[in-house]
DNA sequence: ATCCCTTCATGAATCGATTCAAATTCCGCG
DNA sequence: CGCGGAATTTGAATCGATTCATGAAGGGAT
């Protein structure tokens, strides 16, 4: 009743429907008298686009949606702010799920996304079960690229890190800091983000003799990053580094070692990954893995619209920066 | 071509298109044989409803959007976390806007959400001017409740934390540490926040004889607390505290402190507003007013859909909770 | 065999914007 | 005055799901 439709203002200017609709969209092929005297009853009727119908007859929506691990974790939005400019001077609109590292959370948002015919998909799999889902979506004409994660032998463009590269360099970084025995600490392991940076890690401690001990946590968070450490603090040979899966465990393990009175870096560093702006700022400014997180956003859109535009003979293109060792207190020499 | 549609569907069972349409929507009113023989084809075709046609028909969608400040801080992801559940269990879809601080931007998501006939809204406005649109939507009788925010003399329904209130509460915190000259630092004037915080602030200094400095700055990000540090540091009288208009800005400040030197808090104390997580975890532990974010969230959802259900004889609410000192090091006896 | 009631299934109408072939108007020019 | 062509406008068809009045089929009871 209340909603005014275009029929309305039709009506309202003395005009046909195809009239008004072309005021809307193609402006200049509307006499310039008819045009005023259209836009007059829009806005005297405060008539506002049905965006379903629209939708529904154009077949698709202009919804470009980005699927996260974690909205509350700086790194994805600083990912997401790097592709929103590019998508918005595209015509699209963004709108951001939150996964929450949660399989069923992520499969309930695809079905939906599905049914509402988005223009296309930034995605950060949970894990490899994702997998079937998001071939399901691209079979729909879907299309997607995959972010922080490489496509594998998947037929979809991907923008990633170089996850094991990064592990190589906080665990390079640790040894030559003298640590003869770490920690590693993050989960859960079906992460490909995780299990890649502890590939990494070990393979450089066997290489250069470092005992390793790993400590698998059921997320990568604060909480986490505290449990770890409750852990760690009862062991009868403590490890004297800590490599955390990113930044947001580092935060919570400095956070539980402080509070416990062990010194950091002197009795045990820490070395997080993303290098989030917080990492800096922390009590012990934090030793990072950087990654290029606006820049990841950015060439994900990018990829989105090439594949968008190029329609069905487009190639797949799969781009990977290298993360990079920032070095801070955390894991300063020891005195 | 590609998309399946309940017409296919209804071929392939051999039923008509009524029959499917039942079958998803009201599966007890169809009988077991043929639900199963719809469903098998459902699965067979790989059929996804088409959410478009359906809110066309609905008139209008199951989404609830939150349209905030700022996404990327934790106060806000917090305040969304709150209110998801209590959306998703009643069947909604969330959707996360960020206006950034930034009245254009607000206005263009508030454009596109009236186009999608949302079923209601969560809002934190950037400032008055944000009024006039917020009365629009309203008026085409999209429920919203303002976050956050007072509702003023404007007919909603609203969840707010006194933030004059929290003003007062830092301000007098500083004065009891002995604090006879105090900076306090935010902006833009314009966000209804931080105008309150400061008004609390100023009454208070007024009243206890605290010499205050204001420093607005553009935003109430990390920035914006380094540069008001760098300012501050060139003037001849400097405040022995700072009250930041958020944790955010409260961090930034920290950081520029401690890299030029200045200790904190002997010989510059700071307190920070929201007490997100990482406040805890700052170099120096960081006092702050605490708003309780999830339940801010929550109640929020709760209006919204109190004055959905409730309909034409809906009164409005409006919910205001006590924020609260947290005392940490950061502001700490000067020694 | 008849009538009534329940249970199921049908298919046309509807939501609102877009599209496009066809119709109409308008002009300049011979 | 009339014609060709450009400039505008029209309105019916379409997208896909939902709704609901109508009808058909099945089952008792008499």
């Amino acid at each position: 009743m209340t909603t005014t439709s275009m029929k309305d203002v039709a009506r309202a200017a003395g005009v046909s429907v195809g009239t008004v609709s072309n005021v809307l969209n193609r402006p200049e092929a509307v006499a310039e008298e008819t045009r005023s005297r259209v836009q007059a009853a829009i806005t005297e009727l405060g008539y506002v686009r049905n965006d379903s119908a629209r939708q529904l007859r154009a077949g698709r929506s202009r919804t470009v949606a980005v699927v996260v691990l974690d909205v509350a974790n700086p790194f994805f939005t600083d990912v997401v702010r790097g592709a929103e400019p590019l998508i918005e001077s595209a015509g699209g609109v963004v709108t951001v799920c939150d996964s929450g590292e949660d399989v069923r959370r992520e499969r309930r948002h695809l079905e939906i996304l599905e049914e509402q015919r988005v223009l296309g998909l930034l995605i950060t799999p949970v894990d490899d079960t994702s997998a079937s889902w998001i071939e399901r979506l691209s079979g729909h004409d879907i299309p997607l690229v995959l972010v922080d994660r490489g496509a594998g032998r998947h037929p979809h463009c991907s923008v990633a890190v170089d996850d094991v590269h990064g592990g190589r360099l906080a665990a390079r970084h640790l040894a030559d800091r003298g640590h003869a025995r770490i920690a590693f600490v993050g989960g859960p392991a079906s992460i490909p983000q995780v299990a890649d940076r502890l590939a990494g890690c070990r393979e450089v401690c066997e290489e250069r003799g470092v005992a390793l001990e790993v400590f698998t946590t059921a997320g990568l968070n604060f909480a986490a990053g505290r449990e770890a450490v409750e852990q760690m603090l009862g062991l009868a040979e403590r490890p004297t580094a800590m490599f955390c899966a990113n930044d947001l465990v580092a935060l919570g393990a400095l956070q539980a070692l402080t509070m416990h009175g062990v010194k950091v870096p002197q009795e045990c560093a820490i070395i997080g990954y993303d290098d989030i702006d917080f990492a800096a700022a922390a009590a012990v400014p934090l030793s990072s893995i950087r990654q290029p997180r606006a820049q990841l956003g950015r060439t994900a859109a990018q990829l989105l619209f090439d594949e968008i535009g190029e329609g069905e003979g487009h190639t797949h293109r799969n781009v990977v920066f290298q993360p990079e060792l920032v070095a801070r207190a955390s894991t300063a020499e020891a005195l």
